[in-house]
DNA sequence: AACTATTTATAAGC
DNA sequence: TGCTTATAAATAGTT
């Protein structure tokens, strides 16, 4: 704005760049406070130079005051964006508090026995309870034992499977050096016998 | 800055004040955008008039974008707010996740019911409804003692009592025939001691 | 960073 | 509001 007019677009000697930013910037900080003070404004101003340095100026107030109060101003579509998540937070308690609703429910509901609650049995009701689940418990570990067995069945005969191969595999090794007077020149690796890591159980 | 200079307070006159807002405001941001472009920086503005009206100029994107870049750049201080929020919804979710499964487990274990349909349950769930209902008698054993210890107490001093009482009746005795030679003639069919049958459990 | 020739912004008036 | 204009301010280019 003096001696020659500026051109609207990017200043590509960087000296100049780098001289005019510094020039203009402190003319707009200038300007921002005097039309705040002038006319009771609030102003906030960012400015991130081309390396990314910040300059900042907030009147009345803090920047994060005025960032907020934008927030609010553009009618919540971004005010919520900072509460969002703490939304997203108490919606998820709500919903944590639900289900521990519906767990308890549940474990009432398995606490079907005569009386209801724990709490309000007799005892002999909670004697009665406790045999209960005894035998309950006792059922579950006959069914592990069938599981468990089923496998264990299974696991036999997959061996019984593996033996007839490695036997049949033995036989055609016997075929092809029995002939010759060299005798078994090759150890096999793989014994008949299969010790499975099942019966740990 | 025409006409004679400003003094860089508060103008008093409304309608001065207004005018020059308006003034000043153009200018302010045609400024602000002149920088941006001359010297490729980025730069966000917030006006907020003295009746509050917002006006905004967000040069390189949007006015959200520059707030985000700011709250990084003044060190992270508004940004782990977020994050902070974020990871709390995470963790909600985890615990959601968790007890949703827990619910599912405690639907199946009631559909299972003892002398129901064990033979579906896979080993792992039988497992784990082995463990639930041990924790579960545990409970009940707890709850059995609690009771047994209030009947305990409550016999104790019932005990008391009647010792109390039989002790009276004693001296009673004692003093009714304790003059006379006679000696005690009745002998009393309720011992001091009462052996409570609750010691038994 | 200081200087200045100019451009630009704008206060006051209409 | 918008236009005009005198003048204050800002600043591009130079030193």
């Amino acid at each position: 704005m003096a001696r020659g007019k500026v051109q609207l677009k990017r200043i590509e000697n960087p000296v100049h760049r780098q001289v005019t930013f510094c020039k203009r910037r402190a003319g707009l900080l200038k300007k921002a406070k005097e039309l705040s003070v002038l006319c009771d404004a609030e102003i906030g101003l960012l400015i991130f130079s081309a390396h990314g340095k910040l300059y900042e100026l907030a009147t009345k107030g803090t920047m994060q005051g005025l960032v907020e109060r934008y927030m609010n101003s553009t009618g919540g579509t971004q005010a919520d964006h900072a509460n969002v998540n703490e939304q997203k937070v108490l919606e998820s308690k709500e919903e944590i508090n639900m289900l521990k609703h519906e767990i308890e429910f549940l474990q009432k509901g398995l606490r079907y026995m005569p009386g209801g609650g724990i709490r309000t049995m007799t005892l002999d009701e909670l004697h009665m309870l406790e045999r209960h689940l005894e035998i309950w418990i006792y059922q579950i570990r006959s069914a592990k034992m069938d599981i468990m067995s089923q496998e264990i069945e299974l696991l036999k005969n997959k061996e019984g499977i593996l033996k007839a191969a490695n036997n049949y595999l033995h036989e055609q090794i016997g075929e092809q050096y029995g002939t010759s007077n060299f005798g078994p020149v090759i150890t096999n690796p793989y014994p008949l016998t299969i010790y499975s890591e099942i019966y740990q159980y």
